[in-house]
DNA sequence: TCAGGGTAAAGGTCAGACACTTGAGCGTCA
DNA sequence: TGACGCTCAAGTGTCTGACCTTTACCCTGA
């Protein structure tokens, strides 16, 4: 331990030979040290030790002061920044940076992640679609309350040409305007993932026709701010749709088959 | 390319040099290697080339397939590692697996992600607090609906001693009775982030009394089945919880003081 | 004042070596 | 015959040390 400067922008623990839990029933002893390194910098992100946009010390520094090898740094430091927790800079001045969480990420990953789980019976279209329902309701319930005149105004550019994209954005465009970025960030991986993975009739010829009808009439009520009106439609243009998804085996829950259970309009 | 045998368990897809996009407004003409190479394997993962538990490579044969070193490809791997995608075993027959996807995961990220995003105003306590109650609310009126007498019994538990982690069990039961995994992996994590940063009059006196009895009220609820009054409840209880959360400046978003949406009692 | 080249810090990549883990096969001994 | 234990080999984990590439900054000269 080198009390040489001391200046290093971040002071890290350096105890890799602590054996830490596991909770696992298989043994597994100790944790590789590129994990326990990658844990030791989540913690200093995590605790705000290290503040976003910081810098953490060189690669090379940081070796010495875990006192493990460079390697073994680089891929603590890959597998955090795969989770967009630092990015990396190169050139003078560059280095490992602290990331700004940004809500981009969590919705590739969640698309990601739900796709896959969806994938190996972990997770049945029906529970995907009545996670929708359970978002894009209320959401179009806030976004009447709440739509400012720009929020309304793309909303309503999304309406016109029925391009395979506006109906995509038409629906973020609702999340966006419920005003709550954690539902937005949320609800649109759900959308895409139901949209890419398992929508079937994507060109039948009445399909296009009824959506836009119905994303019409939400619009309106939308833009005239009545609340009951928004969800209420949102419901039943959901409800619509669900038959154009494609079921796969609904495994183990005992979920019943309507769940219908979303919006109560009065 | 040497078609000696190709008996590998993976015709790995081997063309790093293309550059592929980026979108990024700042120039960085091509990706690094381990990305590129983390790219494909994720491609192939998510594209089901690969299924779930199936071995890949053993990382000197993947370093060959691709025309890179070994570094290289355990850089890429602890990227996917990272992120769940994949997991490694040592010993023979040891290797890089593809995962199972697992929630459990997925709730240890959002957690994560979700707290950062809170700590750095792109979250506020108030967006947290609305989609709390936007998850649970409909996840009580599920319950009634649903659940089944093991997890009924599992929440009785969680009424009775009055223990700390009682209060969260509670909640996880609820939304595991409402059988849609889904919405039981994105709302606990919800739940977690406010309860250890947000949550201030921990141990204050009658807040305990409140909310056992609060809790005991909507265990009633789901017991008998009743679907609208487990909703209301529920929304009760989580209005009268509001205050003891702590508020983070609003940033941005005027979004509307008091949400009061997620459920209208008949 | 401005353009151009040099420089050095830091990440990116490589090669090769050795250590550690662990399952499987084989052999020994009771 | 069966249980124990040894050895082996495949594969990940880790280290070393070198070199390449990128890029901000400085210095020089027109």
């Amino acid at each position: 331990m080198s009390a040489e400067e001391s200046s290093s922008p971040v002071d890290l623990l350096v105890n890799l030979a602590s054996v830490a839990d596991d909770g696992g029933l298989p043994v597994s002893p100790v944790q590789p040290a590129y994990q326990q390194v990658a844990s030791q910098l989540l913690e200093l992100i995590i605790k705000g030790t290290v503040s976003v946009g910081e810098r953490l010390p060189a690669e090379g520094e940081m070796a010495l002061q875990f006192g493990v090898s460079r390697s073994t740094i680089r891929e603590a430091l890959r597998g955090l920044s795969s989770q967009r927790l630092v990015h990396t800079k190169r050139g003078v001045n560059g280095g490992t940076f602290v990331a700004e969480p940004s809500g981009e990420h969590v919705e590739q990953y969640l698309e990601t992640t739900i796709g896959l789980l969806s994938g190996v019976e972990a997770l049945s279209v029906d529970e995907i679609l009545e996670a929708r329902e359970l978002f894009e309701v209320p959401a179009a319930r806030l976004a009447a309350l709440r739509r400012d005149d720009e929020e309304l105004s793309i909303l309503k550019e999304t309406l016109a040409p029925g391009g395979f994209e506006d109906h995509k954005e038409f629906h973020f465009g609702i999340l966006k305007a419920s005003g709550n970025r954690l539902l937005e960030v949320i609800a649109r991986p759900v959308f895409s993932v139901l949209e890419t993975r398992f929508l079937r009739d994507r060109a039948s010829p009445d399909f296009r026709a009824t959506i836009e009808h119905d994303h019409q009439d939400i619009y309106d009520a939308i833009a005239a701010g009545d609340a009951e009106a928004s969800a209420r439609l949102m419901f039943g243009h959901l409800e619509r749709l669900r038959p154009s998804y494609e079921r796969i085996d609904r495994a183990a829950h005992p979920s019943a088959a309507r769940p219908a259970v979303a919006a109560e309009p009065a």
